[in-house]
DNA sequence: AACTAAATTAGAATAATTCTAAAAGAGGGA
DNA sequence: TCCCTCTTTTAGAATTATTCTAATTTAGTT
């Protein structure tokens, strides 16, 4: 991961570059974790916990990561969201899965339609269990 | 809304009918807001906030409500899941739109291929902005 | 090199949610 | 109808993920 690419990652979203966001958002991009901000930090530990969060919340806001609330450990989980995609959680074991095979097209013109309104993103998470198992 | 019809709809998922439980289902039902615990609480001020936690625990266990905790508040809203819905939100306002115009099956079939998982459920949320906002 | 606005930090503060353990209630059976 | 047992409810304390504060440092520019 060429530092160069991670700033232009930064720039390009009117972030300025410092040590703790390059290693912040090389760590996302790097790991298909879905870590949690603590998870982060164990990791990275010489970055404070309030730049962690400072962070995420920037690259939230610029769209760089996306966020995933919906996991039942009550913990807030950050993906790296270089290109748009699903997600797809095994309720046995909590693992989320990344998935891009579905157009979300026509789903964005459904939502245009019954709301009015310029859609700008989507947060889809898709449930399921092991085939073998009862539920 | 017949009591009736409520403590079938608690008896058909395994839940003891009782006075809190009857009075947060119809609360849910009747109120399109999708509010937080603290709203219920606000308006069924008998009922004491621990007890609207249960519940609504219970509710999203059985699948007879469901959690959005994608929204900026950083609290839970819930929704009575009579039939499967997604969810449009409006950046602007946080406002909550219920929406059925899709059909998720070829959703559903596109995850079981990735993941080989037997799919129960899906949260989506499409998020937009009003037309004549910058963003 | 100096400047200034922005970023980082440690630690305190906040607040949504969960926990605890005691009291009340639901529903089944006799 | 009246127990009986297990479940539910409750007040208040506890937890903990996240946010805030105010002082220090840094990035990027002149």
């Amino acid at each position: 991961m060429a530092d160069k690419t991670l700033r232009d990652i930064l720039q390009a979203h009117g972030l300025k570059s410092t040590f703790q966001r390059l290693s912040i958002l090389e760590y996302l991009m790097t790991h298909e974790t879905h870590p949690t901000a603590e998870m982060i930090h164990d990791d990275l530990s010489d970055i404070s916990l309030a730049t962690i969060y400072n962070t995420l919340d920037k690259l939230v806001d610029v769209g760089i990561i996306i966020v995933i609330d919906t996991l039942k450990d009550d913990k807030r989980h950050y993906d790296y969201y270089g290109e748009p995609h699903y997600h797809i959680i095994n309720s046995n074991t909590n693992e989320i899965i990344d998935a891009d095979n579905f157009d979300v097209a026509p789903l964005f013109e459904a939502a245009r339609q019954v709301s009015g309104l310029n859609i700008t993103g989507f947060h889809i998470e898709i449930y399921g269990v092991d085939p073998d198992q009862a539920k």
